[in-house]
DNA sequence: AACATTATGGCAATCGTTTGAAAGGTGATG
DNA sequence: CATCACCTTTCAAACGATTGCCATAATGTT
């Protein structure tokens, strides 16, 4: 759909100079900054005790400790983050590398890592491979500077090699995967039960009668694809259903070719009498296809997609779905992630968490 | 919905220990960082030429800038950001500012956000406020420390007064509105055309012979929320509909309430015969009630929802709806703030971009 | 040949904060 | 009175990169 939007307004941009209305208001203009150096110099004091007083040193005594709070809340002082991260080595800052922000999932784990990142104190930095894997190269290798003190990753659908990240976690850089993950690299994981929840919602297709059961997926090289394909495939087999391969269809990343291939796959001769989708972004399709095949939904054909939209309540039908924990998942990776940040030889290349999803049985596949 | 996930993983939450199945890769185990001071001792050069070298500087001959970039490309030196930043002033970092990315207006605005910052080599800093104002204080507060160079934000529902912000463009940071803006203070904001926008739905809903259009929001402060109450009021009195108070109708910040308050709005003896929706979230909630009422879209009720779902089309009905250009505000947002800090002296004060949303017209609302 | 100019690279200060070591002061103890 | 312990504060060296200015050599100009 966001094409539409581009071309829409890239006419109907307007330009709009309002008048001002209200005089600006001074409120301490200090465009210089106030700095440890400052208040030492206020304060008659040597720049490393007024540092050691801010960071509640014994070495400092009650009183100059409460001259120095004093001052700093009244000039409103703010230290300089880069100058204690160069010091310190230390960023208080973690990265975010996501896909994209598109789908509803990412923007639920997002609120989850903000969450206890800013428990915690930290900063979030947030960067965007949009799917593409020199991006995410790029991005990565940025890392083993010392910006970020670690990195929460959901890998992007076209990689499927695993160097950058591995290169990363040796320059010292805790590095922990949510969702995407890549199998091959030692490190801490926050994933869902994708192949038990993919196992599942094929069984209740199955055990409502379904026999062509199609499987739609946007990317070959995601594991959590594979793991997806995997429960779909094992629960076929476990209920002597044959595996079609011609029902394992390959859509696109880019939203927009979709709607065809859908529909392509809605024509064939063997026409599947449900479909699961395993991305969220597939959904629309599914339901306007069927809609202008004039299938309905459950009867010619059920659906279940792996989303966390809410409107799946809403939809017509309502929306059988796989759920992600995507808040909790983005929750536990951070705080994954800062138990290693705060503990010093805390080891993550054995932890995995597992989070189960929900199926979310509804009027689409009953 | 969000609650229901909380309670149920609570519970459920599994942890596994996989076995480690694959060796380490060894890959360049370099914890200490390649610094310019390495690379200068190796190259007997001093770090000043080094510094200047890999800055393409005049005052190096072309031998020994190709030595240095040689060598730094080999023991892939990324330089220390926090270091260049204390010395230039300058965090080539930006922050924005968001009250959640639940909805999907903010995750498409942070989609063009990223990426015109990711064009311009700038790295973003997302903090959320979680709809509170004092968090936001807090957040914007720690920006006059040079951490970013410049803000974008989007206020809190929650936000009538706007000191800590106008504290922060006097600190000297270039700050951008979008959105939810504070027309009080004089700087740059991106927003949509709310009033008139607001004013064309109302409109579409009187032709289509409605009387009783009630009008629902989630925050009395908020200037958008305002802006779309008076398009709604005004298209009520150019066409001599008088306005009904208790038609509209202040719902929660936090979902769980609205499903009741619309219920009882729907139950009211003067019923409306319209709904208008000032946020996407209040969408759910509205077919929820009115399905649960047997009120029938667009039969007994028409409904139009300011919202960027996808989802809307496949919506029963489809949702009419007033859909921002989020991805393009975003990208402007950006691309505003980024002329304020490339240029020297470019005022932000009188710079006010407003980009149209479109009336999507659909079933429910016909 | 004397001087001016350009090309190249080094020196050292700087950004703001942190921190180990040293220094100054007090009081207590043998 | 010397010694030790302790409390408080200052000194100074980092952290890594940048940059104005200076030094040297090489080249050009008169």
């Amino acid at each position: 759909m966001m094409f539409i939007y581009e071309t829409v307004f890239a006419q109907k941009l307007t330009f709009t100079w309002l008048q001002a209305l209200k005089r600006f208001k001074p409120c301490h203009i200090n465009m210089s900054n106030t700095t440890i150096k400052i208040l030492a110099k206020e304060l008659n004091l040597s720049v490393a005790s007024v540092s050691k007083a801010l960071r509640d040193s014994h070495e400092i005594s009650k009183e100059t400790k409460e001259k120095v709070l004093a001052l700093a809340r009244k000039l409103n002082y703010v230290p300089n983050p880069y100058a204690s991260s160069l010091r310190k080595r230390k960023s208080k800052t973690i990265a975010v590398v996501l896909p994209e922000v598109a789908d509803s999932f990412f923007s639920l784990a997002i609120n989850g890592i903000e969450s206890v990142a800013q428990d915690k104190g930290y900063h979030v930095l947030i960067y965007l491979t949009h799917e593409s894997f020199a991006r995410e190269e790029a991005i990565l290798n940025e890392f083993k500077s010392g910006r970020v003190d670690g990195i929460l990753i959901s890998v992007s659908s076209e990689t499927n090699n695993s160097d950058h990240i591995t290169q990363v976690i040796a320059s010292g850089k805790p590095v922990v995967f949510f969702d995407r993950v890549c199998d091959d690299v030692e490190t801490a994981k926050i994933i869902t039960d994708d192949m038990e929840s993919s196992y599942k919602a094929t069984s209740h297709l199955i055990q409502n009668g379904c026999k062509n059961i199609a499987y739609i997926y946007t990317s070959r090289s995601l594991s959590i694809n594979n793991k997806r394909l995997e429960g779909y495939k094992k629960a076929l087999a476990d209920h002597d259903i044959t595996i079609q391969e011609d029902l394992i269809v390959l859509c696109d990343s880019n939203t927009t070719g979709n709607y065809d291939i859908i529909k392509k796959l809605l024509k064939k001769k063997n026409r599947p009498d449900a479909l699961i989708a395993c991305v969220e972004k597939l959904t629309t399709p599914i339901y306007l296809a069927c809609r202008d095949l004039k299938l309905s939904i459950p009867g010619k054909i059920k659906v279940i997609s792996f989303t966390n939209l809410q409107a799946a309540l809403i939809l017509s039908p309502a929306l059988t779905t796989v759920t992600q924990p995507a808040f909790e998942m983005g929750k536990m990776a951070a705080t994954v992630l800062f138990k290693a940040l705060e503990k010093k030889n805390y080891s993550l290349k054995k932890e995995t968490v597992i989070i189960p999803s929900v199926l979310n049985i509804r009027q689409s596949a009953t």
